[in-house]
DNA sequence: GTCTATATTTGGATAGAC
DNA sequence: GTCTATCCAAATATAGAC
């Protein structure tokens, strides 16, 4: 008998050249703008006739989607995994990676983040990888004794907001990014406090 | 002599036509996202062939520049000018009204807010109208004392974001907007309090 | 697996008749 | 002022040869 081969050649150079197809539309929408990719030009970057993309995708669309699950798997894989003993540093590392994170890479951000391709959703696969991104927050939350869901949706406006500015306002600057640590003091500061105060209230009230 | 007309009729109509195309290209990009208008689209929903379009706006960019202009002048013209005496009051007017335009019409919130559409931006003239939005918000601020640009900047991200995540994930809903008092007076108690504290400072190291 | 050729659609924009 | 006719470019996608 031939007896079967260990590794399949053949699908490690596929997956090789899917990669590269990826990495260089990453590369176009980084440039161009996130709506502005067309087969053609992602073609022609890879030395290909743009028929020969659908050998490796699809769909437009399909690339979209494998290039939404990169990013949601970057952002899980970027997160650190040693965390500080106080609560207000966890908070403002979490910050600084999601702002940084964000207004690294505008497309990224608007392809994640915001709904701005007509047309295009993520495939439940691609989005199941995003949505880990913010149960680990919910996660660490509880862990220091935070569960009200209505901070967790604070939290991410404050910074979904400012990594927003930062990126509308005052692209490759730190306009907004150096606010974060005030920000994540006023945040912790409040939460602590309305918590201590409606046990107060509820201990007055007994 | 014949004498000069007091009305141009000819002007008055041309204008009513145009305010029909702008509206029509409201709801276009309502229904379908705002980077889906086409011309096409737009001249069959007002009855013309897409070459007469040309006779009311030179280029499709214009007729995004004239929707941005109108968006922003609705910005503008939607404020309150009757202002409550508790700058917290004041604070929560500010963002109640703008969490509410922006979440409810996502399209003129992205052309307004957001750089989504390739090759478009708002022309000198339209911009000018987008200013005198954050140019009342920081003369608001000062009103009461508040002159740190930081202190404006991290409003405008908190409010910011508040929008974002509405839109984002509670299209129609209250989920982040119901946080809108509660943000302000996290806000303004951390200015309030941060102030005090730093010329509390000042004197102790004099 | 990649190509050529092509279908199909759609888009923005112009020329010129009426 | 609106139309018809048309241009030109770009885009996604498919069929079939090699």
């Amino acid at each position: 008998m031939l007896g079967e081969p260990t590794r399949d050649r053949r699908a490690e150079r596929r997956e090789a050249t899917r990669a590269e197809i990826l990495d260089a539309a990453w590369a176009h929408v980084r440039e161009h703008g996130l709506a502005a990719l067309s087969l053609r030009d992602l073609a022609r970057s890879v030395g290909m006739q743009p028929p020969s993309l659908y050998g490796y995708f699809d769909s437009k669309n399909a690339i979209y989607d494998a290039m939404f699950a990169q990013g949601a798997q970057a952002f899980v894989d970027g997160r650190s995994s040693a965390w500080p003993e106080d609560p207000v540093d966890v908070l403002k590392q979490m910050a600084h990676y999601f702002v940084g994170f964000c207004s690294s890479d505008v497309a990224r951000y608007q392809l994640l983040f915001q709904r701005t391709i007509p047309g295009f959703e993520p495939s439940a696969e691609s989005f199941a990888i995003s949505v880990r991104g913010l149960t680990e927050i919910i996660e660490r939350f509880a862990s220091f004794g935070i569960t009200d869901p209505a901070a967790v949706d604070l939290y991410t406006a404050l910074f979904t907001g400012i990594a927003d500015q930062q990126i509308s306002n005052d692209p490759g600057g730190d306009r907004w990014i150096r606010l974060i640590d005030d920000a994540v003091e006023m945040f912790y500061g409040h939460i602590t406090t309305k918590k201590a105060s409606s046990s107060k209230k509820r201990r007055g009230t007994r």
